[in-house]
DNA sequence: AGAACAAATGCAAAAGATTCTCATTACCCT
DNA sequence: AGGGTAATGAGAATCTTTTGCATTTGTTCT
């Protein structure tokens, strides 16, 4: 039960949250999902939850910090669930894989241009598009 | 007159274009404009181009690499005329003010973690959000 | 220069995503 | 358990962007 995590969160504990959190923390291979995608988990569920409360829920979330939202093309925002440890992506413009990464050198470096800058970072969004080895039919080099 | 540029796009030299990217050239202090704000230039110029076209054209240009669009925040993508140099971005979340950047270590970074993943990089977008010194109502270290 | 054809445009309607309104319902505290 | 308040559901509204189609404009060929 989450319960506890959503009033750590300063939010009421009521079922639409709940059943949404746990939606986020189940979607495995999905790790990012939109409004609408888990609107239709909540539909395969039979839960009775409208689409504005999902909107509505998830922007809470990120509000109180929860969740994170992406808006990596147009169109529509995708959300992740915040699990303590920050992460750029890379996206396979194909195939729409997306994988994480976090590399110290351009977070320190991300730092120093800011400061240079005059700015104080609050946040930043690094998204590097390419094609993946799958989609390019080869083998990739790890 | 920017009718060769247009040719050499392979893009055919329409009045609608020409203002548009005319406009695009012109927005010295707004170098990220919306659709809608180039409209909204195109209506106090009383040309009368309607703002479908104004969308079309945008979206012909970054097809033929005239210009770039951002997906800042949610809601609505800016577009930038390409002037040859690349470029991330750093903005204030107070003010909106928008500075650029480049940084050769973060380029190569990005590069090797790209193939560590198996990806061939095709594009990025990097952006840092922060506080600008004025909103801090401090001084720059420059 | 002028005709012919294809591509481009304008307008309005449509589509997609997100937010808002407001009556009803569900938490939380005592 | 009962009340007060915040949250929800449904649909309307809003905002951005796209699309359909009749009309206009560029470009090409003569």
């Amino acid at each position: 039960m989450s319960t506890k995590e959503l009033k750590q969160a300063g939010l009421k504990a009521t079922l639409p949250r709940l059943k949404i959190l746990e939606i986020l923390a189940n979607s495995e291979e999905q790790r990012h999902m939109s409004a609408e995608d888990v609107y239709k988990v909540l539909l395969d569920h039979d839960e009775d939850i409208g689409l504005a409360t999902v909107y509505r829920v998830l922007t809470q979330f990120e509000t109180a910090g929860l969740v994170t939202r992406h808006n990596f093309e147009g169109g529509h925002a995708v959300f992740e669930l915040n699990e303590g440890h920050h992460h750029d992506h890379i996206l396979c413009v194909k195939c729409g894989r997306v994988d994480e990464f976090v590399d110290e050198v351009i977070e320190k470096r991300q730092q120093e241009i800011a400061t240079k800058h005059g700015f104080v970072i609050t946040d930043h969004s690094l998204t590097l598009f390419g094609i993946c080895a799958e989609c390019r039919g080869q083998q990739a080099a790890d």
